[in-house]
DNA sequence: ACTGTCAACT
């Protein structure tokens, strides 16, 4: 794959690509499916006729001239001619909506190659849009096939099927770009960062890191230009997973090519720190955001934002506000993000007031509160069971003219169901419907988890089928939740089956889903399975967290075993992973037991969380 | 033509 794209376009057509005539492949679906045609000659006098109807867009006169037969011919000959490829490409639409057919793929192939020789390139898009949306039956080795034997015009072919390419991405059909991908590379099309772009960007959304991974590698061995961009997209999509290491990697990546990190590539980052569970992870943040001024990019509101953001979920508000002060300091203006960022940090640390506080001091600077907002405030009343609240925010939300969203609704839904309250919680999803907004695959899982709570599986297997009814499929979390209740009833080995269900629906486990196992293995005594589980995960790229531990370290406890409980916890500290008020309850509760007095927060026997 | 920040559920 590699020679061939350095192959010149005119060896690549000698090879085995091309391997019937032309006219033979545009003529054959014409001659089989009409016998009482002779040939498209015996047409011509008719047809050059027919084609000046065409030119005239004389549309209604042309149709009681034309029959079924002759439509592809008449195309055939358009395609010939010197008419404006852009009639010719009416003709083409309108005769596939008047007489409902297809023309063969070839000649929609030729038609755009007659299209980008006269630049009319967003009558590609939309040529291909609309190929995409409703012609679902053509594979991409067809579409290859067809667009590689239509004619040697190389360069054309590569901006063709870059096209393509962004049609698929651009329809949410990311599976089949990729594939497209691939297929370029083997025909030897050169793609550029206009559709490879956004092909990365639509993998990192839905979460396919190693798609994303593989496809960053194929870039740089095509030699696609990356651009800044490219490079932002893909250490993005690496942060989100998790793999902040090799995010820095491809920083350094970049600096080779020459290009430089902007604040974009900074915000990432840092955003990237903010949102992993380590020791010292805002100082961190800090230390990028040094380098970035060290470097001569400016900080911006987002990155501000970022800040404050990864401060209020540190559980550190004071210094998300010194964060804003300073954003303020520097000329910099908060926006909504911003307030919604602190207003949320507030909440849920059930500061009610100064997130009213807050919410006014947004209005007073003209900034309205939108869903999010509200949202945020939501959430921090159902924290603290205050539903009465909450639903006043939530009927507030009409007069302000802002419409609740499903994640609203989720957010209600699963308050409910927290609080026992499984019948409203039903009544609210089907208030949902009547606006006109589809529960979610998360909505019916809140919903699952409150029937799996009230230890009703068989309830909430019937649940799924309803979900899988209405087109959505169990996630994730489904299972997570399943897997839960599962472990919780005592039934470690169903829950050890749909782990291995989930797993062939082709669904990858989390940190919650091997967690949730470990539990249920820890809370059975079983040790033994719980430490094997762990070693599948860590085996599968997942290094244990903060709940691995303190789940071990419990279950270990509980046995008596305390020098294995010491070993794991002084490999979560030197791991870098911060105990959190769980590590330090289930350290004190063994302590007290075995008759200790806990003098120094956080001592198991020789073990200091300080260390 | 393409990118990055905020809100819910396990």
């Amino acid at each position: 794959m590699h020679r061939r794209s350095k192959l010149f376009p005119g060896n690549f057509w000698q090879g085995e690509l091309f391997v019937f005539p032309r006219n033979q492949a545009i003529l054959r679906p014409f001659c089989s499916s009409d016998s009482t045609t002779t040939s498209p000659t015996s047409h011509s006098l008719n047809i050059s006729f027919l084609s000046d109807l065409v030119s005239k867009q004389h549309w209604t006169e042309l149709k009681t001239h034309l029959k079924d037969t002759n439509l592809t011919v008449l195309l055939h000959q358009l395609l010939s001619s010197e008419v404006d490829p852009v009639l010719t490409l009416r003709y083409f639409h309108w005769s596939q909506k008047e007489f409902k057919l297809s023309h063969p793929l070839e000649l929609s192939f030729r038609l755009l190659h007659l299209l980008a020789n006269a630049k009319r390139y967003s009558k590609i898009r939309a040529f291909l849009d609309n190929f995409i949306k409703y012609e679902n039956l053509h594979s991409n080795s067809s579409i290859f096939h067809a667009l590689s034997i239509c004619g040697p015009k190389f360069c054309v072919n590569s901006i063709i099927v870059d096209m393509l390419l962004l049609a698929y991405v651009r329809n949410s059909k990311t599976q089949l770009g990729l594939e497209a991908f691939k297929r370029a590379g083997d025909y030897g099309f050169r793609l550029s960062v206009f559709s490879c772009n956004p092909l990365l960007s639509a993998l990192v959304k839905e979460g396919a890191t190693g798609d994303v991974e593989h496809l960053y590698k194929e870039l740089m061995r095509r030699k696609i230009e990356p651009n800044v961009i490219t490079f932002n997209v893909v250490v993005n999509g690496l942060c989100k997973a998790g793999k902040l290491n090799k995010a820095g990697d491809v920083v350094e990546d970049m600096k080779a090519w020459g290009v430089s990190p902007n604040v974009v590539t900074y915000n990432t980052l840092i955003d990237g720190y903010c949102k992993m569970g380590r020791v010292g992870k805002m100082y961190k943040a800090d230390a990028i955001l040094k380098e970035m001024v060290a470097n001569k990019v400016c900080p911006n509101e987002v990155t501000y934002n970022i800040l404050i953001d990864g401060f209020c979920k540190d559980e550190n508000v004071s210094a998300a506000k010194k964060v804003f002060e300073e954003m303020q300091r520097q000329g910099l203006k908060p926006n909504v993000v911003t307030y919604n960022s602190l207003i949320n940090g507030l909440c849920s640390d059930g500061k009610f007031d100064d997130a009213f506080g807050l919410r006014d001091e947004m209005l007073g600077l003209g900034l309205k509160p939108n869903v999010v907002t509200y949202n945020a405030l939501i959430s921090g009343f159902c924290k603290k069971k205050m539903m009465r609240e909450a639903r006043k925010l939530f009927d507030d939300m009409r007069g302000k003219g802002l419409a609740p969203n499903a994640i609203t609704f989720n957010t209600l839904i699963d308050a409910h169901c927290k609080s026992g309250l499984m019948e409203e919680a039903f009544v609210l999803q089907s208030s949902m419907l009547k606006k006109g907004l589809f529960p979610l695959a998360s909505t019916y899982n809140c919903l699952i988890g409150g029937l799996c709570r009230k230890g009703d599986i068989e309830s909430a297997r019937k649940l799924i089928h309803v979900m899988e009814d209405n087109g959505l499929r169990a996630d994730l979390v489904t299972y997570n939740i399943l897997i839960d209740a599962f472990c919780r009833e005592g039934e470690s080995r169903k829950a050890a089956r749909l782990f291995s269900v989930m797993r062939k629906v082709g669904l990858t486990p989390n940190h919650v889903t091997y967690n949730t196992l470990m539990n249920g293995y820890c809370t059975e005594g079983n040790l033994k399975a719980a430490m094997n589980v762990r070693m599948q995960m860590e085996k599968d790229g997942r290094r244990s967290n903060v709940v691995t531990y303190n789940i071990l370290i419990k279950g270990f406890c509980k046995k008596g075993k305390l020098k294995d409980a010491n070993v794991l916890l002084n490999e979560m500290l030197e791991r870098g992973l911060n105990p959190n008020q769980t590590t330090y309850e289930i350290v004190r509760e063994e302590m007290m037991e075995r008759g200790f007095v806990p003098d120094i927060e956080g001592h198991l026997y020789n073990v200091s969380f300080s260390s």
